[in-house]
DNA sequence: GAGCCGTGGCG
DNA sequence: TCGCCAAGGCT
């Protein structure tokens, strides 16, 4: 009994999916990719776990090295593990070597040097997940198993029509299913580098070339005109958003700038001295803000009644990978020149500098930061002054 | 079960 | 430039 059968219609497809698949990989599939023709499961295993979440063109040279310095298992699991990162430096996701060179010393000391043929088993090496396991046991041994990577997802969603984010367990749990269900007797070499081809070549993510696709007509998202919006994509995650106020103090030729602490965002560079409201709240009391403002000028050494003015600036979003940014700049004007003077006496410590036009171009800001000094600071050709807007 | 891991290509 | 994703698996 199969989750299939509760989930999607019947499709008449169906019953001959594997057999115009295979087919169409042996006109239009690829045969000549440098772990194709061959029957040795540790090239195999080598090429499948260079291939996760990687574009065959970039893994290309790199099997090439690989497999002139480890031209077997036995020779991968002897060797040093320095030298095998030092092959897959540039590859990225490098627990996938650490993985490699365990797996290898595995098959060797447990399986006397020889990969295992059942899926099952190989599932349990490292680095080695269900996908993989099942890769691996058809091409190198023939056996019954499917696989599941982005590029089945891709074909099984349009072909098959099927909706929902293929990431979550629910619609993961489908896809196995129908995957299996549509295994063929025979053939799997043919039939799984089929699925592959198919999903990286006609039904590649970009662009479709329906025209050319051996389910053409069948296809449920062609049918429809849904291949471009099948798969459905991953829910896009709301970035939470911060807002934080800086401000802009100036004194004579000069802007005061803050250093940030070494760890967290921007650590280490130098920033405006800056106001997170409590609350992180989006609304500015003006009244609130002007209080904290105080507070914090005096933390700085200001004695209060320095603050004569404070000036909202433009605003701008700077984008981080977890959140979105707000800063409000404020232009904070001080009363009087020995106010002035005396603030910047006071306020001077390792964490604070005032940099005039040379000095904030020489000093590490953040580029949104850098953007809120450049719109303040007109330098005039002759003398680089600091000049403020009325 | 969600977060994380790296680099490169593409629209 | 920017977001999304690629022959997924591990914690």
């Amino acid at each position: 009994m199969n989750e299939l059968s509760n989930d999607l219609p019947a499709n008449p497809l169906a019953g001959t999916f594997a057999e115009r698949l295979i087919a169409w990989q042996a006109e239009h599939g690829r045969h000549d990719l440098p772990w194709q023709n061959t029957r040795d499961a540790y090239r195999i295993w080598l090429s499948e776990i260079m291939l996760q979440q990687t574009q065959v063109a970039t893994v290309i040279p790199y099997y090439a090295r690989f497999l002139e310095r480890f031209p077997d298992v036995a020779a991968l699991a002897n060797a040093p593990q320095d030298d095998v990162m030092a092959l897959w430096s540039g590859l990225g996701y490098y627990s996938r070597a650490r993985n490699l060179h365990r797996c290898a010393q595995v098959v060797l000391a447990e399986h006397g040097g020889r990969f295992p043929a059942d899926p099952e088993t190989l599932a349990t090496l490292p680095g080695i997940g269900r996908s993989t396991a099942a890769a691996i046991a058809a091409f190198a041994y023939d056996a019954h198993a499917a696989i599941l990577d982005g590029n089945v997802k891709r074909v099984l969603a349009r072909v098959f029509g099927i909706e929902g984010f293929p990431g979550t367990p629910k619609i993961e749990r489908e896809m196995w299913a129908l995957a299996e269900s549509l295994l063929p007797g025979s053939d799997l070499p043919a039939y799984t580098q089929g699925m592959m081809d198919l999903g990286a070549t006609l039904c590649a993510r970009g662009k479709p070339r329906c025209g050319e696709c051996p389910f053409d007509s069948d296809c449920v998202a062609h049918a429809t005109g849904r291949e471009r919006i099948l798969p459905t994509s991953k829910p896009k995650k709301v970035q939470p958003e911060r807002y934080v106020d800086v401000l802009v103090i100036c004194s004579g030729e000069h802007m005061l700038f803050e250093r940030r602490p070494d760890s967290g965002i921007w650590g280490g560079l130098w920033s405006l001295p800056e106001l997170t409201p409590p609350t992180g709240e989006r609304e500015v009391d003006d009244a609130s803000l002007r209080e904290r403002l105080t507070a914090h000028a005096a933390a700085l050494g200001a004695t209060q009644g320095t603050v004569q003015s404070l000036v909202p600036l433009q605003g701008l979003t700077h984008v981080f990978t977890h959140f979105r940014l707000h800063l409000r700049p404020w232009l904070v004007a001080l009363s009087g020149a020995s106010a002035q003077r005396a603030f910047a006496a006071r306020s001077s410590d390792s964490h604070h500098a005032w940099l005039d036009s040379a000095g904030i171009d020489a000093a590490g800001l953040p580029s949104p930061i850098r953007k809120i000094a450049d719109a303040l600071r007109v330098v005039s050709p002759g003398d680089g002054q600091l000049c403020l807007p009325a």
